[in-house]
RNA sequence: GGCGACGUAGCCAAGUGGUAAGGCAGAGGUCUGCAAAACCUUUAUUCAUCGGUUCGAUUCCGAUCGUCGCCUCCA
C-alpha cells in the first residue's frame, strides 16, 4: 500500500518515493503579510494540514516548512496606503496571520521562516549564481539569466520562444533578455532594503523560497513542494530554475498545487469586491463547517464559495457531531478488541477504508463518504437492539474521532454550556411532556425554535438540543 | 496569441474501457402526542455536442460549443 501523488510536473499519479525512507521534507508557499487570510488562504492552510496529517497516519515523519513573506511592492504599498512603518505593518499583519490560524484550528508548519530573516542565505544564494555565470548585476539589480537554464518551463508547460511572442513581456533596460527575472532588487527612496555586495535592497520574491526551502529543510531536493495553482508560473518556474542552476539537482520530487477558489463563477480578488475574509466566515459559521467545504472537493480543483452551500454544510456536520454528541454522552471511548464480533470488525473497517481513499492522491470526498458510512452505522447501531452495541459504539467513537483528527475536525468548540435558564426549559418541557400538557411543551420547543435552538427527543427520553 | 484546467442528476461532487460513490434538496414509509432527528425505500438508461477507435466509451482519440485560470502581484 502506498500513497499515490498526482505531480504537477508531469501530471501524472505516481507512488511516493520520498529522498530519505520514511521520512517527508514538504515547504508550502505561505503568505504575504499585507493583509488579513481570506478563505482562499484558508483553504491553503487547510488543504495542506490534512495532506501532513494524513502522512503523519501513514507514519511517516513529517517536516514542514511554510514560509511568511515579509518583504515586498505590496506590504510597501500597503505601508504607505496606511501611513505607517514598513515594520510596523508586517508585525501587524504577521499577528493577524497567527490569529487566523489558531482559529482555523490548523497545525503551524514545524517552522515559519520570514524572509527577511534569511538574507544572508539568500544572498549566499544569488553570489553563487552569479558565480556560475547563471545570473548577472545590472545598476544594483541582479538577473537570472532564464536562456542560460535549458529545462526553463518544464513545470507549466511553457516555452521560451513562444513566451517571447507575449505581447505582455515588455522589454527592461536593465534586463538582458525579457524573459530574465529579478533575484535583487535595488531599492528606491524611502523603501526598506538590506545591505549586499550589490548595494542597498531588498531580494526577489522567488530567491526567498529557494533558500528558505532548502535551508530548513536541509537538503537540496524536496520530498513536496505544494503551492497554489497560480504560483505554477512565474513563481515556481523561477524557483526551480533558481534552485537546479545551483545545486545541478531536482529542486523538488513531487509538486502538488491546490486548485483555487472562486465566489460567484469568479476568482476571489480585491479589485472585483468579492473578497471573504476568514474571520467574517468563522464569524457565523464553526471551522469545522468550513473544512468540511473543503473537504468535499478535491484539492487540485477550484471551488465556489456560497453562503448557501456553508449552509449545507452546517447541516451535513450536524449529523456527525451529534452521533459524536450521543456516543460520548453514552458509550465513552474504549479501546476493544475488534476481534471480538463481526460487526466491531466491520467498525474497525472504516478506518482502514479511510486511510485507503487518502492514499490516492488525497482523495478526501471518498474519505468523506467512509466518515458518513460510518455515522450512518452509528445511527443504526443506535436504534438497534444490537446486545453488543455499546461496545461496538464505544469502537466507532474511537474510530470517529480517529478520522475527525485526520480532517482536522474538533468537537470541544460544538460543546454547547447550556444555560440554567436554558437547563430549566428544558426540564420544564420534560415535566410537561410527561404530564402529556402538549401545549405548554410545544409552547417552549417552539420559542427554543425562535432562538435558533432545535429540540430533538430520543427514544428513550433523552433530549438533545442543536443550534 | 501561448500554456493549462474543467463541463457528470434540482444543486455540490467522486469515479471507471464493461455499464454511474457520497452530501444537500425532493418523494413515499417507519418511529413520534405532533414535530425534529434517525432509520428504510426511492430519485441520472445516462456522464456538454458531434464524429472516430473498440465486442463495448461517460472513461481513449479528434473536432465543436461553453466556463475558468495563468502568461503582471496573487493561495
Amino acid at each position: 500500500m502506498s500513497i499515490q501523488i498526482v505531480n504537477s510536473l508531469n501530471r501524472k499519479k505516481e507512488e511516493l518515493i520520498p529522498v530519505k525512507k520514511g521520512s517527508i521534507n514538504m515547504y508550502a508557499c505561505g503568505v504575504t503579510v499585507y493583509d488579513k487570510c481570506h478563505i482562499g488562504h484558508a483553504r491553503s492552510l487547510y488543504v495542506f494540514d490534512v495532506i501532513c496529517r494524513h502522512l503523519k497516519n501513514r507514519k511517516y515523519q513529517v517536516r514542514f516548512i511554510r514560509n511568511i513573506t515579509d518583504v515586498d511592492d505590496k506590504i510597501i504599498a500597503k505601508a504607505n496606503e496606511l501611513n505607517k512603518p514598513f515594520a510596523q505593518v508586517v508585525s501587524d499583519n504577521i499577528g493577524l496571520y497567527k490569529k487566523d490560524v489558531t482559529n482555523l484550528k490548523v497545525n503551524f508548519a514545524d517552522v515559519e521562516p520570514r524572509a527577511t530573516e534569511n538574507i544572508p542565505e539568500m544572498i549566499a544564494h544569488i553570489e553563487s549564481l552569479i558565480a556560475k555565470g547563471k545570473a548577472y548585476e545590472s545598476d544594483g539589480d541582479v538577473y537570472f539569466k532564464v536562456k542560460g537554464f535549458a529545462a526553463y518551463g518544464k513545470l507549466s508547460g511553457q516555452s521560451t520562444e513562444k513566451m517571447l511572442e507575449g505581447v505582455r513581456i515588455g522589454p527592461d533596460e536593465k534586463k538582458k533578455d525579457p524573459l530574465d527575472f529579478c533575484l535583487w532588487k535595488k531599492a528606491k527612496a524611502g523603501e526598506p532594503f538590506w545591505e549586499s555586495p550589490w548595494g542597498q535592497g531588498r531580494p526577489g520574491w522567488h530567491i526567498e523560497c529557494s533558500a528558505m526551502s532548502m535551508k530548513y529543510l536541509n537538503c537540496e531536493t524536496l520530498d513536496i513542494h505544494a503551492g497554489g495553482r497560480d504560483l505554477i508560473f512565474p513563481h515556481h518556474e523561477n524557483e526551480i530554475a533558481q534552485s537546479e542552476a545551483l545545486t545541478g539537482k531536482p529542486f523538488a520530487r513531487y509538486w502538488i498545487h491546490h486548485g483555487l477558489l472562486k465566489i460567484n463563477g469568479q476568482k476571489m480578488a480585491k479589485s472585483l469586491g468579492n473578497f471573504i475574509t476568514l474571520d467574517e466566515v468563522l464569524k457565523r459559521y464553526s471551522h469545522n463547517v468550513l473544512k468540511l467545504f473543503y473537504l468535499q472537493s478535491h484539492y487540485s480543483s477550484e471551488i465556489d464559495f456560497s453562503w448557501e452551500k456553508m449552509e449545507e454544510m452546517k447541516i451535513a456536520f450536524g449529523r456527525i457531531e451529534m452521533v459524536v454528541r450521543k456516543l460520548e454522552e453514552n458509550f465513552g471511548p474504549r479501546a476493544l478488541d475488534p476481534d471480538q464480533d463481526e460487526g466491531m470488525a466491520r467498525i474497525t473497517g472504516y478506518w482502514e477504508d479511510f486511510l485507503v481513499q487518502m492514499d490516492d492522491d488525497f482523495n478526501t470526498p471518498k474519505a468523506l463518504s467512509v466518515l458518513f458510512d460510518l455515522i450512518k452505522t452509528c445511527n443504526q447501531l443506535l436504534e438497534s437492539q444490537d446486545p453488543l452495541k455499546g461496545a461496538k459504539l464505544s469502537y466507532a467513537l474511537e474510530v470517529l474521532l480517529r478520522i475527525s483528527n485526520a480532517l482536522g475536525f474538533d468537537f470541544t468548540t460544538e460543546e454547547q454550556v447550556l444555560s440554567d435558564e436554558l437547563k430549566a426549559l428544558l426540564e420544564e418541557r420534560a415535566q410537561a411532556r410527561k404530564a402529556r400538557d402538549f401545549q405548554r411543551s410545544d409552547a417552549i420547543r417552539d420559542a427554543l425554535k425562535a432562538q435558533g435552538i432545535i429540540v430533538q427527543d430520543g427514544k428513550d427520553g433523552q433530549t438533545w438540543i442543536r443550534a
